[in-house]
Order: structure tokens, then sequence, then C-alpha cells
DNA sequence: CGCACTTTTGAACGCTATCAATGCGTGTGG
DNA sequence: CCACACGCATTGATAGCGTTCAAAAGTGCG
């Protein structure tokens, strides 16, 4: 765990490699997972409002993070102003990105939702510049259907109708580690709403 | 409107006074309102990162809002670095919003939804010195339900129980005019309904 | 007045949650 | 080594919440 919500703010750190999740806790003890990081993201905006966190950062596998003083950072940017820039398109970013899982889940039916996710992770991975027709998806079934306002039982079966539509496989080891063979099948399943009612 | 999506980015915009709604429209014609604006709340933080906006800004209201050049802000705050920190709380700020009104929607049932954005809505207006016990929402069901991943009918049929309920109660001459006699009240109700759903 | 838009309310349907049983992989301890 | 517990995932049956469809009333405006 990098930080945890209520920590006083000190740092800000750019993820160099591994992934993480970002959980927030409400008052009355709900919890959700918000947010996704990548390779190159930023994490701890959330923290610059209220000068302590406001969410959890958890490593989903081993990670590099460069740590970086906010007050350090802005005198940085003083002198450097392109390194403002970057410092302001990651905040943009993320603010960009909120509001699409936002709509996702507000306009989708569950297994759009479902495929969505996974075309977000593949997009994540394939403009970095890793392989996104193979990759594990590092979260519980649980946690998925969390991030998308589902329970585990509806991910795990939109999962396996995926499957059986040979729209998605799964790795024979771990049913966590899923290949899509055709990318552009999955979009259009999304846009044309095609029936996976095989049964 | 302020702007559209896909317009330049060349100003942000701190609003002075009146109401704005953000709505994001997807490649595939989904429409969403995706976030709500009050007074000196900035808008536009969306477009750094693509130097194009990505939503489009509407005024709910006659609204007076202070436009400045992005560049030329970046300039000022090199020369008064307290602007800058005002910016970036600015967007953590807007972060952290979103975080809250999707774990609002992921984790809440529609009455509760309803009840998180009537409570959401007073608390802009507390904090900026308003009355919150009586306010108009500027919104129609429609757009209320979009903005929370629910139809029009059953913001109209939460409503019309809250009402029912004396939770709230509705102006005379308008159903978009509500009143709210006990915050108190209607914080518990969704505690209430909520801790059932948790076991 | 007519027209378009908004809102309310009812009834029926369907998607997703809930409840429950089973299987699988892993780590642990006898 | 096996038995066992534990967490995770799958699958089926059922129920319920919210959507959809529909009708009617209210509101604002040319």
């Amino acid at each position: 765990m990098l930080y945890r919500a209520g920590e006083a703010f000190t740092h800000l750190h750019v993820l160099n490699s591994g992934f993480f999740k970002m959980i927030s806790v409400s008052a009355d003890g709900r919890e959700q997972v918000v947010g996704l990081k990548f390779r190159g993201d930023w994490l701890g905006f959330d923290a610059i409002a209220g000068a302590s966190h406001a969410c959890d950062a958890v490593a989903m596998d081993t990670a590099e993070v460069w740590s970086l003083r906010y007050d350090e950072l802005l005198q940085a940017c003083a002198r450097r102003p392109e390194l403002l820039g970057l410092m302001h398109e990651a905040m943009s970013h993320e603010i960009v990105r909120d509001r699409d899982t936002l709509m996702s889940i507000c306009t989708l039916p569950a297994d759009a939702r479902v495929v969505a996710f996974l075309q977000h992770w593949a997009q994540a991975l394939s403009v970095r510049g890793l392989r996104a027709d193979q990759f594990s998806l590092r979260l519980t079934r649980a946690e998925i259907g969390n991030y998308l306002g589902l329970t585990l039982e509806t991910v795990s079966r939109v999962l396996s109708r995926l499957a059986r539509a040979s729209l998605i496989a799964f790795n024979e080891k771990s049913r966590r580690d899923i290949c899509i063979p055709d990318l552009q099948a999955l979009e259009s399943f999304v846009q044309g709403r095609v029936s996976l009612n095989l049964h």
C-alpha cells in the first residue's frame, strides 16, 4: 500500500512499473474501487485539496514508484515549466478518464460495462507498448463488479458468456488471465448490442 | 453554452455566479451529465490533456464567468505561487468530487442516490453561504436521472415518496423548487436504507 | 387556444441481485 | 501424504428493484 486515506499529504508519485488500484471508503463504510493506475500515471492528486489522502493506493503487483515531495516539485516546476505542463496534463487526463467510467456505468447494461472494462484495460496496455491481446486482470470478480457497479456473479456470468461466444478466452491455468483474439469484435459488441443468448 | 466538446482549448474559467452542468457525449451518441458547477468552481480542466474540450459546459441560469487564458494564467502563477496552489486545489477537488459521485452511483439504491444528489446540492449551496433548505434543482427529472444512472420515472417516484414522507416538500408553484426542512432526517434516511442492504 | 415539454402515476416486464450449491487451487497442519 | 480450511470462481433458481410502456395532467409559450 503506497498510501492510505487520511494520511497527511506530502508526496505525489509517478508509477514507473506495476499496477495500482485506488480504493475509497465512505463515512458509512461502503468500499469502492474508484480507479486503476498504469505505468506513467500519477498518484496522489486527490490529496492536494484536503491536505490528506482521500483514498488508498494499493499495488496489484510488484511496482516501482517515483515519489516526489510536492513542495520540491513545485519549485522544480518554477525552473522547468514543461514539468508543470506534464503534471497538469496528468491531472486533466485523470478527470477525463473518471468521467468516461462514470458514463459507462450510467449508460451501459452489465455486459457492455464488462466489455468496456476489458477494452479500457487493453487500451491502457496497448498505449504503453505492452501486449493487449493477452493479459492478467489482477482483480477478483468481486473487485471488477465493485468497480462497475455490479455483483461478482454478474461479472462471472458475462465473462463466461463472452468466452462461450469466443470473444475472449481464458488461460487454462488461471481464469484471471484472459485472451482477446479480436478487440474489434468486442468493440462492435458494445456498439451493436449483439445478443449473446446462445446458451 | 460556455464551450463545447471538441473546441480548441485556450481558456480556463472561474464561475463567479450562476450554475453550470457538464455534459459528455460518447462516440456512439450516449449523452451524460458528468458534473455540476457552482460559484467558485473552475471549468475547463478536462481540456488541458487533449488540447480540446472533452465535454459541453452549459449554463443553467444567467451566470458570470471569469475567463482566463491558460498561457497567461501560467505566467501569472510563476509570479504568484499561491495562485497555482488555488488552481491545483480546484483540480484536486474535482477529482475527489467525481469519485464521490461514482461511489454513490455504484453502491447506493435508487432512493439513496436521489437523496445523495439532494444533499450534494444542498451542501454546495451551504458552503457558499446560500440557503440550503429551499432551492431550485434547475435540472429536469430526465437530467437528474441521467446524472444518477436512473430513469426520469424513478427519480419522479422517489421524490414523490420523499414528499409523502415529509422529508422534502415541493414549492406550490414549481415542482422543481424543493424544501428540505430537516437535512439530518434525509441523511439518516439514507443510512438506514443502506445499512439494511449491508447485511 | 394549440403545441411541445415536463411530470406524475400505474402496470407489466426484465435485468440484475440475492441465495445457494458446487468446484477448483493453494496453503497448512496432522 | 492426505485431510482440511479458505478464498475465489462458476452456475442455477428465485426474487425484487428499476425499467419500459402507457396514459393523463400540469406548465410555458407563440
